[in-house]
DNA sequence: ATTATAGTTGACCGGACGGTCAAGTCAAGT
DNA sequence: ACTTGACTTGACCGTCCGGTCAACTATAAT
């Protein structure tokens, strides 16, 4: 493996893990057994880094799992179902090897540098743009195929992603991965009615 | 104005807008003007500081706004109305005045330090089931004067919650205060059943 | 007046931080 | 054989970090 990817390999885990303050890059070229000049060959900054780190982690997501979950195959109901299972044994898998819930990395990240950083934060909110389509292309096809009764769809895709990443905060705060099984059930009673 | 309290209100509202990990003991009592000999005085750590502030800001929130929604007097189910009405204006009015919306301490606290400090992580998680106690005994009122069907308020409450709290995020990675407006309206259509 | 205590000052500590840089290695292109 | 340019090394920079400390002052009880 290159030492580019060995670098957002390690900063990816790490961030996730702790945050984004919390991690320096003398840590993560340790883990990356490489120097730091390496390090500034590949990156200009840590922003850079954390910039490229977000870019890699989103595809790994819509390729990974959220790519899993929302299969076209499944009735679109069922992707979310789908979706709630996987979040808990992603949570659940991270906390049996590392000992704590890491929840969402966007999420993290966005509630730890929303406020500093508009390059950063518009980065993240085109990740969640991103997962909102998902949700919506979903409830749209639900709509057409007459699973659900006609709703505001776009409103109701980010409220759903809103409830998802609530979740996952509270099931990090309690550090209880069975969180997301407990309220997952609610994801799909959600609706914001059209022409509100 | 005591010292101690200069401290904490420093504290409260540097963490509350930036982080936890972003703000300095130095940064602070430049702001709070007295010198870091007299910080240790009150306070024998950093931690010991965020432990206090989230003490305090437990308190201001639940004798403040969260008091004001939770009234008695006015019908359950607008209680919650009234609890979107209040995050939105304390969020509209915070980013007017700093020119970004700083989202709920308690998340984004728990969101930043809860794989790393598991008394504060502890604390949080307290903080949120009190507010969760709010939003039960909300809902069970509702269901006992036949206001909403039955449900398991237990879950309910805490979905709710998480719901509140993934809306705040959301608001706060697009800095936008409209957005608890718009998905505030599926609050109230939370729902879990009984015996799932 | 003396003493005890609470509060305050500002210099200081070691270490970690993000970032720089001159020097060198090495493989591919000519 | 020589040059180029990507890559790596490790020492180094100034600054800031959380935290300590001995000395000083203000207050109030005896």
């Amino acid at each position: 493996m290159g030492t580019r990817q060995r670098i957002t390999k390690v900063a990816k885990s790490l961030f996730h893990n702790r945050s984004y303050a919390d991690v320096g890059i003398k840590e993560i070229c340790d883990k990356a057994e490489i120097q730091k000049g390496s390090f500034y060959h590949f990156f200009s900054s840590k922003r850079d880094l954390v910039l490229a780190v977000i870019e890699e982690f989103a595809q790994d997501w819509a390729h990974g799992f959220v790519h899993e979950a929302f299969d076209p195959k499944l009735p679109p109901m069922e992707r979310i179902d789908y979706l709630i299972d996987a979040a808990y044994f992603w949570q659940k898998a991270a906390k049996d090897l590392e000992g704590h819930m890491p929840g969402c990395l966007f999420g993290n990240l966005a509630l730890e540098i929303s406020t500093q950083d508009d390059v950063l934060r518009a980065k993240l909110t085109a990740v969640f743009l991103k997962a909102k389509e998902r949700f919506r292309c979903t409830l749209d096809e639900a709509v057409e195929c007459g699973k659900i009764k006609p709703l505001d769809t776009q409103r109701t895709a980010e409220a759903m992603l809103a409830y998802l990443e609530g979740m996952i905060l509270i099931a990090k705060a309690s550090n209880d991965p069975e969180t997301i099984y407990r309220l997952g059930s609610a994801l799909k009673s959600i609706r914001i009615e059209l022409d509100a």
